[in-house]
DNA sequence: TAAATATATGTATATATAGTTATATATTTA
DNA sequence: TAAATATATAACTATATATACATATATTTA
């Protein structure tokens, strides 16, 4: 019961959800996940280790970037179907749809990229 | 979005996952719940409004009792969806088996049925 | 209407969580 | 090896949450 709630606990929160509806598109590195969601990178960090640390996700590292995905092959059966449920249950969010229109026309690698959307200015 | 998060927020608490998977097997009044998980009056009460305000469960009242059920009718084909997984998530954990198992012998209507487990002693 | 009882609510406290800023780590390239 | 860059971690603050204890509400019965 301890590993559903762990799992539970990081699906409830609105930006883990949002990743999580990319993921579940495809992998994504963490400065595409920074790009779409218009988020911090630490933020983006600390919520990308919360979903890591509940087991639902696996990374490796290509480079300078690191690449997460659904752990899809070390799910359970009831946790494939709370994601599959938690999606269904994002189907028809506009943030969750627009998110996933960013992803189509975010580019992996950028100059600078994760600072592009930490700092705001033209630097 | 917001409704989603609220479920999920709902569902990731030990104590409460026990109740949806009492209230899953059948409609329970809270001094049922009390005595089936050994917990304080309050915090059954807790629980259960915190269930109740993210729309999973209806309640009915009958005499003194109120009796809670997870509201099948009103609830969307994903929460329906989630609470399976969660239902099948506790499949194998001991705490939910042996509730259930309690729940069979637990009687619905007690003297001073609140009570019995709010206070530890004899009085 | 008063007493008894089941349940709900309020308050206080302790812990958990999300977010920011600053800094550290790690990988690549010059 | 030094510099640049992507990501991770740390420290801190603000807010949320769980719980216990106290009290209020509501329904039944005497």
């Amino acid at each position: 019961m301890r590993n559903l709630v762990k799992i539970l606990k990081s699906l409830s929160d609105e930006t883990r959800l949002r990743i999580v509806n990319m993921l579940m598109q495809r992998e994504c590195c963490v400065c595409e996940i920074i790009q779409v969601l218009e988020i911090s990178q630490p933020r983006a960090s600390h919520h990308l280790s919360a979903l890591y640390n509940a087991g639902l996700l696996k990374m490796r590292r290509a480079g300078l970037f690191a690449l997460y995905e659904i752990d899809r092959e070390n799910l359970s059966g009831y946790e494939m179907d709370l994601l599959r449920a938690v999606l269904k249950g994002m189907k028809g969010d506009k943030t969750a749809q627009s998110d996933l229109e960013k992803l189509k026309t975010v580019r992996k690698i950028l100059p600078t990229c994760g600072q592009t959307a930490t700092l705001k200015s033209d630097n």
